[in-house]
DNA sequence: ATATAATGCTAACAATATATTAACATAATT
DNA sequence: AATTATGTTAATATATTGTTAGCATTATAT
């Protein structure tokens, strides 16, 4: 019945944003880690994946700026979101940061609400982002992911959660198929631990729903699934 | 507080403006969210349809002109009215930015008083407040903003200030799926700090309210809620 | 200005829906 | 026919939502 926490890495030079940052979070029930400058950071970063930095702009030795831009250049670290610290002059700063891959920022001095907030949001995100995608058409089946909405000649499906997301997956690009885990990425994000089976369970339930479209989720035997093109 | 709270997207590379602006107009009772480029300016505006834009034509990447040009191809965004900020040299900007659709502009520097007054003048004049306004009605069911009442099969039904609002939210776009922090958003402003918990106890007192009603409130398991269609 | 009431929030827990595993069946490939 | 991959089912684990109660804050009335 617990969940494991999201893992957060702070890295502020200063102290008390450090204290400041780390109490609240952890009040919130994340499991934080802190690291001072940028070759902590980095080397945190690829050691302990977590999944979420919170990143001061200003720091000693390699600054903030360019370790963000190392973390989305390695692919092990590139999908992780980061939020900025910046201090209010640093304008550019922003910009090039989010221009970098930043996924938000925050400037300093900041109040832990807001911080919490963006915290939230960073983690809500891949949700939402669906939310705001294109409908999706193949034949005689719409997929409209801000309704959440599957219609089949005009008669509505419904699907859950994961069903719906592993259909849309698929229906982005029909045609190209798509390995167990290339889907389990899509829906869950990276290292979501399943087996291959819990795939096969859900596109089973999901060829169920669809009826007489279910053969259009066609299997490629010994690679994965796909949607007929 | 009586009426919902026009949304407003600012979008300034400048921190020193977006606060002074974010400042003014929250003081005012808009909820402010905030953009600091031209592409995280377009990713937000086409997720929170935000009731106005104020638009900075001295962008980093996409420039300003492009953004309002974007803006207004796009049907979900084409009807935001969007007020411009430039500079007191560029007035070929002010003639373009008013052919491209922009509906006023303002020069800088400028003083609150006066940005606060085209804003009021903006929402006065425009479509979107009208729709903002407009009064709802979804099946035998009537939501009147201006007078902030709900009207059931003729029975009106008393509600409070947020259930109100959640309701407005969902029943201005019936069918689509709002997550939780969407509605939150829509009626707090962004980093509005509360538990998921929070809105599903709105929800349960607004169904409540709503009698045999409350069906059309349905729960999308693993995003949010939406209104029937 | 103070008391009273209404509202909105959090926290804890209950109820429900969904996802996953495991075990086995079936089908395809060699 | 043997082997391997996939399909299926049911039990179980996990996650999400519903609900209640109590507290804090804000509005309203006295």
């Amino acid at each position: 019945m617990f969940m494991p926490k999201e893992n957060i890495l702070i890295v502020d030079d200063e102290d008390d944003v450090l204290e400041l940052v780390r109490y609240n979070l952890e009040k919130e029930g994340y499991a934080v880690q802190t690291a001072v400058c940028g070759e902590e950071a980095l080397t945190k970063a690829r050691a302990k994946l977590p999944d979420l930095i919170i990143l001061d702009l200003m720091l000693p030795g390699i600054d903030g700026l360019s370790v963000c831009k190392k973390l989305k250049e390695d692919t092990k670290t590139q999908n992780i979101p980061v939020i900025m610290l910046t201090a209010k002059s640093e304008d550019s700063d922003i910009v090039s940061g989010l221009e970098l891959g930043a996924d938000d920022y925050v400037t300093k001095p900041f109040s832990p609400k807001v911080l919490i907030a963006r915290v939230r949001r960073a983690f809500q995100r891949s949700v939402v982002r669906d939310l705001n995608n294109a409908i999706v058409k193949v034949r005689e089946m719409t997929i409209d992911p801000s309704r959440r909405e599957v219609i089949i000649k005009n008669k509505p499906i419904e699907l859950t959660f994961t069903e719906f997301n592993i259909l849309y997956t698929l229906a982005k690009r029909p045609g190209q198929v798509f390995t167990r885990y290339q889907i389990v990425d899509a829906i869950h994000g990276e290292d979501y631990l399943v087996t291959d089976r819990a795939i096969d369970v859900q596109i089973v339930s999901l060829r169920k729903k669809l009826g007489s479209y279910e053969k259009n989720i066609e299997t490629v035997r010994g690679v994965g699934y796909r949607l007929k093109d």
